[in-house]
DNA sequence: CCGGATGTTCACCT
DNA sequence: GAGGTGAACATCCG
C-alpha cells in the first residue's frame, strides 16, 4: 500500500465525508470484503449511518459511523481513495493515476450526491466491517523509545525485517525503512535485538524526524534515498555505491560504508 | 519478453 | 517458537 503517510492523507481526504448520511453501497467485488463480510450485509447495515469520524493506526484507516458501525480500508500496495472524485494523491508509484471504473473495489454514495470511492488495480487491499487495531504495534509517527525497545529486544531478525512487521511497529513500509535505516546510519542487516542504547536512542529520533519530514514534502517517496534506490545507484551522503539485496523478504537499498 | 514493485496473508520449510 | 521463502493478487514500467 502506499505506507502511513499516505494512508494519512487518504484519512484527511476521508475527513471531508464526516456528517454524510450513507444513501448506499457498492461492493461489487466480494474477494476485496475481508472477514467474512458480503456485499448483501453491508447493503443491510450501512444505508442511513451518518459518518462520524476517522482514524488511523499504521496503514489501516477506519471510518467510525454512527450506531457503533466502522469501516476498515487497507489499500494495499496500488489502492487509492476518491472523495467525490478527487484523490488525495494523484499518482503513486507502480500506479497509474487512471481509474478504470473496473478498478473501482468497494463505493459510499452519500445522500446530497458525493462519494467515497476505493481504486485498486492490484485487489491488495480490502475493505472489513468493525475492524479492531489489534494486533497492530504502535503508531510509527509516534514511537516512543520504550516501545521501540520492546519492538526489537531479544530478537536476531534483520533489524530492516522488524521495523517491517507491522505487529511490531505499525505504519513502515519498504521505502520509509530504507530512508530511516539510511539516515541513522545503521545497517538493515544488524540483528534488531543487539542494538546500543545510543543507537536505539538515535533510531527513534530518525523514525519520528523522518516521518515528520517525509509528511511535509509529500509521501514515502520523497526521501532523500529514493532517487539512489536503482541499480547503480550511489549514497547521497558520501558517494559510495549502494549495496542491493533482499532483507526481510524486500527489495532493500544501503550504503555499505556510512551504515553499520 | 521478463522481472519487479509503497503490501498482506498463508502454507510450508528449516 | 522463531524466521525465512514463495505464492497469490493484477497492472505498470523499464
Amino acid at each position: 500500500m502506499p505506507e502511513l503517510l499516505e494512508v494519512e492523507y487518504y484519512r484527511r481526504l476521508a475527513e471531508g465525508t464526516v456528517g454524510r448520511r450513507i444513501a448506499a453501497v457498492d461492493a461489487p467485488d466480494a474477494w476485496y470484503l475481508q472477514g467474512g463480510v458480503d456485499a448483501g450485509q453491508l447493503a443491510a447495515l450501512l444505508p442511513g449511518a451518518v459518518v462520524a469520524g476517522t482514524r488511523r493506526r499504521g496503514k489501516l484507516l477506519v471510518i467510525d459511523l454512527d450506531g457503533a458501525l466502522a469501516l476498515g480500508l487497507r489499500f494495499g500496495m496500488a489502492g487509492r481513495l476518491l472523495v467525490d472524485g478527487s484523490a488525495a494523491i494523484e499518482k503513486l508509484e507502480y500506479a497509474s493515476g487512471r481509474d478504470e471504473p473496473a478498478w473501482e473495489r468497494f463505493r459510499l454514495y452519500f445522500d446530497g450526491g458525493g462519494s467515497l470511492v476505493v481504486v485498486d488495480p492490484r485487489r491488495l487491499g480490502g475493505v472489513s466491517l468493525d475492524p479492531t487495531f489489534d494486533g497492530l504495534g504502535p503508531e510509527a509517527a509516534t514511537l516512543t523509545l520504550g516501545q521501540l525497545r520492546r519492538a526489537l529486544e531479544r530478537s536476531g531478525a534483520p533489524l530492516k525485517a522488524r521495523l517491517l512487521d507491522q505487529h511490531r511497529i505499525a505504519g513502515l513500509g519498504n521505502l520509509l525503512t530504507d530512508e530511516i535505516l539510511w539516515r541513522a546510519r545503521l545497517d538493515p542487516n544488524r540483528p534488531a535485538g543487539a542494538l546500543g542504547d545510543a543507537e536505539l536512542r538515535r533510531l527513534q529520533r530518525v523514525v519520528r524526524s523522518t516521518v515528520g519530514e517525509l509528511d511535509t514534502r509529500g509521501g514515502s517517496h520523497t526521501g532523500d534515498l529514493y532517487g539512489a534506490r536503482v541499480r547503480g545507484g550511489r549514497c547521497p551522503r558520501c558517494g559510495a555505491g549502494l549495496t542491493r539485496a533482499q532483507v526481510g523478504g524486500r527489495t532493500t537499498f544501503w550504503c555499505p560504508a556510512e551504515q553499520r
